[in-house]
RNA sequence: GCCGAAAUAGCUCAGUUGGUAGAGCAACGCAUUCGUAAUGCGUGGGUCGAGGGUUCGAGUCCCUUUUUCGGCUCCA
C-alpha cells in the first residue's frame, strides 16, 4: 500500500500492516503529525479507516484539522485533570476554539490559583503520555456506560443522537470521554498551553439553564507559538480602544453618570466631530439626502404602531410609570413616553406630513440620531456597547422599482466610508435572515419572508460581494446587510446595517401617488452610512493604534519652540495655521527640544513644528512628520500649510 | 440579567499573618533658555469606589451597593 504525505513525499507499507501501525509510524516519523488524515479528499480519523488502497494524507499540525484535533485533544487533558482533582465535576462539552479551547464542567467556580494547579496536573498526565484509543458503544449501551461513571450531562447529549447511532468514545489513561474526534494518537504531544481564564456559561448556550463552569485554554506544539501567543495578548491590550481611548484623552466613565454611558473628552469630541461634519456633507451634497432632526422621546403611542412596544418593549427606556393600563396610561395619570431605541418612526411622519408624488421618490431622510438602549447590566463595553449612541441614521422611501438600485447604492456609500478610513480590508458582509422557527419574533408571514430575503440575495450577487447568511440575525421588519468587524480581541461587532422593509410602510399607512394618480406603497430602506459614531472612533482607535490620519487628529500640529524667547513667533506660526483651519497648539513649557519632540511623538501627533532662532529669521517651520524618517526639513510656512492641507484634504491614512 | 475577577494620588501600579499609606510618571514651584526621543532640585496631592459590620485597631476580614474588566446570554 502506497501513502502519499502531505510534502508530497511517498511511503510503502505491507497490505497486512494496520491502518494504526500506519499513522503511528508516519506520526512519529513527523514528530508534529496529528492523528487525522485525509482519504479521497475527506477527513477522517486514522483509527477509523479500513480502505486499505486509499492514499493517505496525513494532515500536520499546520492544518486547520490537525490544529483543531490538537486543541481538541488539549480539552481533554484538561478535563481529565479536572477529574483527577475534583472527583465531583461534571464533564460537558469541550471543544477547540479559534487559537485555544474551552470544556465545561457542572463545578464551582475557580479561582487563578485553582486554574495554576490544574494546569500543573495536566502538565502531569501530558508527561505521563498515555496513549489515545477510540471505540464505539450501542446507543443504549453507551448511555448505560455514562450513567455508570455518572455523568448526566453526557447521557443527556447521547439522548439527543438518533437510535441507531454507534457512539464513539475516546480513552486516554483513566479518563474516557463521549466524543466524535478526531484526536491525537498520545496526549504527550501537548506540550505547550496555558490556562487563560475561567468563566460562567450557561448548559447548551440557553440562559434558563444551569450555570456552569467554563475554563479556557490555549495550546501550541512549539513553545514560541505559545509565547508569542502570549507575547500578541499583551501587545493588543496597548491597541485596546477602552484602555487607549481613556489613555489618550479621549472619553471617559463615570460611576454616578452610570453604565454604558460615556463622556466624550475634547480630543474625543474633535475626532467625531469631524466624522459627523463629514459624513453629513457627504451624503448631502453627494449623495442625495435630506437631513432632519426629529424628537428623542415619543409617547408609547407611536412605539405601538411599529410594534416596537411589542417587539422592543425590554430594550427602551420608559419615562413615567410603567403601571399602565391598555390605553398607555399610568395609574398616577401621566403619559407613558420612552426615549427612542431608533429613529424609523421619526423620519415616516416627517414624510407623511407632506404629500409625495413618485416623482419625488426615492426621498432619502438622513439624520445624525442618538438613541438609547436600555442594554442588559453585563453587556456594556467601553465604546462599542453603549446605552446611548450617536448614528448617522437614514431611511430611503422608494417605490418597488427603486430599490435595487437604492440599496446598491446604500452599500456603494458604506464602501466609500469604510475605504476612506481605510477600514474596508476589515469586514465580513453578512445577510441576516428571520429565523423561521420563531415566526412570532417577526412581523409577516413566511412568504413575505422568502420574497423580501429573495431580493435582497439578487441584490447582494448582483453587487458581487461574497457574504455568509445567517438565520435569526434580521431585524424584526425585515433581513440585513450587516458589515461585520472584529476589535482587537476578534469579537465581533455590526458596524453597518443596511435594511430591507416591506412592513412598515404599511404599519404607518405610508403612501405616494402613482403617474395614474394611484396612492401606493412604498418599500423603506433602513440604512447607516459610517454606522454609530461611538463604535467607529472605538474601531479607528484600534487599527491606528491611536495613531489616527491627519484630517481627524484632535491636534493636527503641534509648535515646539526652541526655547522662551521664541514663543511669539511660535504664535505667529500658530496663527498663521489656525487661519488655514488647521487644529494646532504650541507646547509653552521650558523643556528641552528633544523633551517636547519625545512627548509629541508619544502623542502620535502627525506633524511637529520645530521653531527657533534660525526659523524666525528666514520666517520658516522645521518640519517634522510622524514615523520613522519624519525629519521634513525646513520650509516656509505656506509651503507647510499646502503640504498639510493637502493631506486633510485627501483625508489620506498617514502623514 | 447570570458566573467570575478587580477598584489604592491625575495615570500605571506596590502595600506581608489586621498595627501611623508608598514608588515611577504627570502636575505645580525654582533654577536652566537649550536644535530633533526624557535638564536638575524642590513642593503639593489619597475619607484606599460608596455604605454598613467584625475588631482595641480595617486599604487588608465579612455583608450590601456602584463602576470596570473577562466570559455567558442578549444585541431591533
Amino acid at each position: 500500500m502506497k501513502i502519499t504525505l502531505k510534502d508530497g513525499s511517498v511511503k510503502e507499507y505491507e497490505q497486512a500492516m494496520s491502518v494504526i501501525d500506519i499513522a503511528k509510524d508516519i506520526s512519529e516519523g513527523l514528530a508534529r503529525a496529528a492523528c487525522v488524515a485525509e482519504i479521497n479528499g475527506k477527513t477522517a480519523d486514522l483509527r477509523t479507516m479500513v480502505d486499505q488502497d486509499a492514499s493517505l494524507n496525513i494532515l500536520t499540525f499546520d492544518s486547520e484539522e490537525g490544529k483543531r484535533a490538537f486543541r481538541h485533544t488539549a480539552s481533554h487533558v484538561l478535563a481529565q485533570a479536572v477529574k483527577h482533582l475534583y472527583p465531583d465535576a461534571k464533564c460537558t462539552i469541550g471543544p477547540s476554539i479559534d487559537e485555544g479551547f474551552y470544556y465545561d464542567f457542572d463545578m464551582p467556580s475557580l479561582t487563578r490559583e485553582d486554574l495554576d494547579k490544574i494546569e500543573a496536573e495536566m502538565k502531569k498526565i501530558v508527561k505521563n503520555g498515555d496513549p489515545i484509543t477510540r471505540f464505539t458503544l450501542p446507543r443504549a449501551e453507551a448511555i448505560k456506560f455514562m450513567e455508570e461513571k455518572g455523568e448526566p450531562y453526557k447521557v443527556e447529549l447521547i439522548n439527543d443522537l438518533p437510535e441507531d447511532a454507534e457512539i464513539s468514545f475516546y480513552e486516554m489513561g483513566d479518563f474516557t470521554d463521549l466524543c466524535a474526534g478526531p484526536h491525537l494518537m498520545n496526549s504527550k504531544y501537548i506540550k505547550y498551553f496555558k490556562l487563560t481564564s475561567s468563566s460562567g456559561a450557561y448548559w447548551r448556550g440557553n440562559e434558563n439553564n444551569k450555570m456552569l463552569t467554563r475554563i479556557y485554554g490555549t495550546a501550541y506544539t512549539k513553545k514560541e507559538d505559545l509565547q508569542a501567543r502570549l507575547e500578541y495578548l499583551e501587545n493588543i491590550r496597548l491597541r485596546d480602544h477602552n484602555r487607549l481611548g481613556r489613555e489618550m484623552e479621549l472619553f471617559t466613565t463615570v460611576d454616578v453618570i452610570g453604565q454604558g454611558l460615556p463622556l466624550f473628552m475634547p480630543k474625543g469630541t474633535k475626532i467625531i466631530q469631524k466624522l459627523q461634519r463629514w459624513i453629513e456633507d457627504l451624503e448631502d451634497y453627494e449623495w442625495g439626502y435630506v437631513r432632519t432632526k426629529t424628537p428623542l422621546m415619543a409617547k408609547s403611542d407611536l412605539y405601538k404602531i411599529s410594534d416596537h412596544w411589542g417587539h422592543y418593549k425590554e430594550g427602551m427606556f420608559l419615562l413615567g410609570e410603567d403601571d399602565e393600563d391598555e390605553n398607555g396610561v399610568s395609574a398616577s395619570g401621566k403619559e407613558i413616553m420612552a426615549l427612542r431605541p431608533m429613529t424609523c418612526p421619526f423620519q415616516y411622519y416627517v414624510y407623511k406630513a407632506t404629500q409625495h408624488s413618485y416623482r419625488d421618490l426615492p426621498y432619502r431622510m438622513g439624520e445624525t440620531s442618538t438613541l438609547f438602549r436600555n442594554e442588559d447590566s453585563g453587556e456594556m463595553h467601553g465604546l462599542t456597547r453603549v446605552r446611548q449612541f450617536t448614528i448617522s441614521e437614514g431611511h430611503l422611501i422608494c417605490t418597488p422599482e427603486q430599490i435595487k438600485d437604492e440599496f446598491k447604492n446604500c452599500v456603494a456609500l458604506a464602501k466609500y466610508c469604510l475605504e476612506t478610513l481605510g477600514l474596508e480590508e476589515d469586514v465580513t458582509y453578512r445577510m441576516s435572515k428571520w429565523d423561521p422557527d420563531k415566526p412570532d419574533k417577526y412581523l409577516g408571514s413566511a412568504a413575505e419572508w422568502d420574497i423580501v430575503q429573495d431580493a435582497m440575495r439578487e441584490i447582494l450577487n448582483e453587487i458581487g460581494i461574497d457574504y455568509t447568511e445567517e438565520a435569526g440575525e434580521a431585524a424584526f421588519y425585515g433581513p440585513k446587510l450587516d458589515i461585520q468587524a472584529k476589535n482587537v480581541y476578534g469579537k465581533e461587532d455590526t458596524m453597518i446595517t443596511i435594511q430591507l422593509d416591506m412592513f412598515l410602510a404599511e404599519r404607518f399607512d405610508m403612501y405616494y401617488i402613482n403617474a395614474n394618480g394611484e396612492k401606493k406603497r412604498p418599500y423603506i430602506i433602513h440604512r447607516t452610512s459610517i454606522g454609530c459614531y461611538e463604535r467607529t472612533l472605538a474601531w479607528m482607535i484600534e487599527k491606528y493604534a491611536g495613531a489616527f490620519p491627519t484630517w481627524l487628529c484632535p491636534e493636527q500640529v503641534r509648535i515646539l519652540p526652541i526655547s522662551d524667547k521664541f514663543l511669539d513667533y511660535a504664535e505667529v506660526v500658530k496663527k498663521a495655521l489656525r487661519k488655514a483651519g488647521i487644529d494646532v497648539t504650541i507646547d509653552t513649557r521650558s523643556e528641552k527640544i528633544g523633551y517636547k519632540i519625545r512627548e509629541a511623538r508619544l502623542d502620535k501627533l502627525p506633524y511637529m513644528l520645530v521653531v527657533g532662532a534660525n526659523e524666525e529669521e528666514n520666517h520658516t517651520v522645521s518640519a517634522r512628520k510622524r514615523g520613522e524618517d519624519g525629519d521634513m526639513g525646513s520650509m516656509s510656512i505656506d509651503a507647510f500649510i499646502a503640504i498639510i492641507t493637502k493631506d486633510i484634504q485627501s483625508k489620506q491614512l498617514r502623514p
